[in-house]
RNA sequence: GUCCUCGUAGUUCAACGGAUAGAACAUGGGAUUGCGGAUCCCAAAAUCCAAGUUCGAUUCUUGGCGAGGGCACCA
């Protein structure tokens, strides 16, 4: 609905000014359904050029069928009000609506854990939000690769600090966890980084068997020992970049001349020892998503690695890599009961494990904990309100208005057909359409009844209506917390047209069934993006 | 010291450069004779400071102040 706005004023504008304007429309403002702030970057007399636009869009052939009402406010804002038809256009564009990423392939890489432990609560901010965000992105109908890194060199210095530890020869990464792995293991080697591998690779198996049990897909592990290492695909980085002239040595060390492209200063890719660093791993790793043919890569980094940011981005440049690279930072999170507030820090080694936390407050609770808020915040999990089975607990909140709509199916005439089938039923938009009809004609004869019920049925299709609005935005900047507002915000507007619109019984029956089933659908998919738990009882 | 984030009601968070800064929890009131009261309604309550850009700044720029993180030939 709101892209179909946009192309009719853009037609407008063209006609008018004959220049192209960069202008927004809103959803759901305070002063209409929807509204635009064209006028405002017309410049001139904005009130003036307003008013032509709005001419020219009352011209038009569609606009004055959608729209009861456009008009004029503030310094030249247009607003515009759905008509009953517009509403349902707008109902019928729910699953109609054309898809902005058709055809375009994204990669999502995300957790990307170091093989040498269990995953903490920092690794689930990244885990849930990128699933997430690959999922919003599917359904706008990019294609989407999941991966996961594995950092399982033998020659990277973590996996022999690692194999240094599982032979009593250092502390690194000792946990009981891991105290527990070396007890079930015998080997005969004796080389740091052939039995770091061995032991990361029974600690991935781990990790994968947990994510998968928490409910993230993966598409890709891609392993780095296996991938880039064994295929020497560091020594053809080194190459490209020695044939490039972007190298130089100094102490001993290849350096990169990263400065010269943004970055602070260069950066050491292969160490006077000749072993080379992370950052050349690295490298090598986003050569080889380079030939992947990818529209754009999105790398979901911790905050440990904000300061690679710029390195990357230097590495992009002087390669000319084509792809669009969003590097998105998950920020530090922190555990907060009571009044104690607990950091995850690695030194002290009071790492909070992921596991624990879903185990104490459920896994849709924890997702929609993380998902709520934006990756960049420095957020505190709010473990006494996570803790709450009840509906001071927005989760719980959204699914009991679930569990509502199911049993108001489940009482009517619909209940006869199986769950399954009623997913798949099309909906007779018409009929929503004649329930609101009867409703406006009440409305007219001025029944102070009908006009409490045509409110709640109106801003529950509005809001219905912005469901793919809302998956359009987060495609295209990564604010994922925006749909769990929205699921809350669908709940919330059906548990006010519960409260005011009885559907089994009325008149309209079949035709406000055919709206709360709708609804239901929406929530049940705004839901499984989410990664969260639609019930149809609780 | 420098780089990157963040600074919004008592608390946890929202807000494509837009209009009267939204929610939730906590606090104080209220509703209900019916589809699940795990509901609904009302009230009080906030942009760290100072300049600048703009018709318009929580948002952008600069400078402070405060918090977290990064600054290795570790990852």
């Amino acid at each position: 609905m709101r892209n179909f706005i946009k192309k009719e004023i853009e037609k407008a504008v063209k006609k008018l000014f004959k220049k192209k304007r960069a202008f927004e429309v809103t959803s759901d403002t305070k002063f209409g359904d929807y509204s635009s702030n064209v006028a405002m970057v017309t410049g001139g007399n904005l009130r003036m050029n307003a008013e032509r636009i709005k001419t020219e869009l009352a011209a038009s052939k569609n606009i004055p069928q959608i729209f009861s009402k456009t008009e004029i406010t503030g310094p030249g804002f247009l607003n515009f009000y759905l008509s009953e038809k517009g509403l349902i256009e707008g109902l019928k564009c729910i699953s109609d609506c054309p898809k902005q990423g058709l055809g375009q392939k994204v990669q999502v890489e995300f957790i990307s854990a170091n093989p040498t432990g269990e995953l903490h609560i920092g690794h689930g901010r990244s885990a849930f939000y990128g699933d997430a965000l690959a999922n919003i992105l599917e359904a706008a109908g990019y294609e989407v690769e999941r991966e996961y890194l594995i950092n399982d060199s033998k020659e990277s210095t973590q996996i022999k600090e690692l194999g240094k530890t599982v032979l009593g020869k250092g502390e690194f990464y000792l946990t009981d966890y891991l105290k527990r792995k070396i007890k079930d293991l015998r080997f005969k080697i004796q080389d740091d980084g052939e039995v770091g591998y061995a032991i990361a690779r029974e600690i991935q198996k781990d990790n994968e068997k947990f994510i998968k049990r928490i409910g993230i897909k993966i598409d890709k592990w891609f392993s780095e020992e296996k991938e880039l290492r064994q295929k020497t695909e560091f020594k053809k980085a080194l190459e490209l970049l020695k044939n490039k002239k972007l190298i130089y040595e100094k102490d001993g060390a290849i350096w990169l001349k990263t400065s010269k492209y943004g970055d602070e200063e260069d950066r050491v890719i292969v160490r006077s020892t000749g072993e080379i660093t992370y950052f050349l791993s690295d490298i090598a790793y986003h050569i080889n998503k380079n030939k992947g043919g990818y529209k754009k890569i999105i790398d979901i980094w911790g905050a440990d690695h904000q300061g690679h940011v710029k390195r990357m981005m230097a590495v992009k440049k002087m390669l000319g890599w084509k792809f669009d690279l969003d590097i998105l930072i998950s920020q530090l999170v922190t555990l907060k009961e009571g009044e104690k507030r607990k950091k995850l820090s690695k030194r002290r080694g009071d790492i909070i494990l992921l596991k624990d936390l879903i185990k104490e407050v459920g896994l849709d609770v924890c997702r929609w904990f993380y998902l709520e808020k934006s990756l960049s915040t420095h957020m505190e999990f709010d473990m006494d309100l996570a803790k709450e089975r009840s509906q001071k607990n927005p989760v719980y909140y959204v699914q009991y208005a679930g569990a509502r709509m199911a049993s108001i199916l489940a009482k009517s005439q619909i209940s006869n057909l199986k769950s399954q089938k009623l997913e798949r039923r099309k909906f007779d938009f018409a009929q929503v359409g004649l329930a609101m009809g009867s409703l406006t004609k009440k409305n007219n004869v001025e029944s102070a009844e009908a006009k409490s019920k045509l409110s709640p049925i109106r801003n529950l299709i509005k809001k219905l209506i912005q469901f793919p609005e809302v998956v359009e935005d987060i495609a295209k900047d990564y604010q994922v917390q925006r749909l769990t507002k929205y699921a809350y915000e669908l709940a919330s507007e059906f548990s006010q047209f519960y409260r005011d619109v009885r559907v089994i019984g009325s008149k309209n029956e079949k035709e406000l069934l055919a709206l709360v089933a709708l609804t239901r659908k929406v929530l049940e998919d705004s839901l499984k993006l989410l990664g969260i738990k639609y019930l149809d009882k609780m």
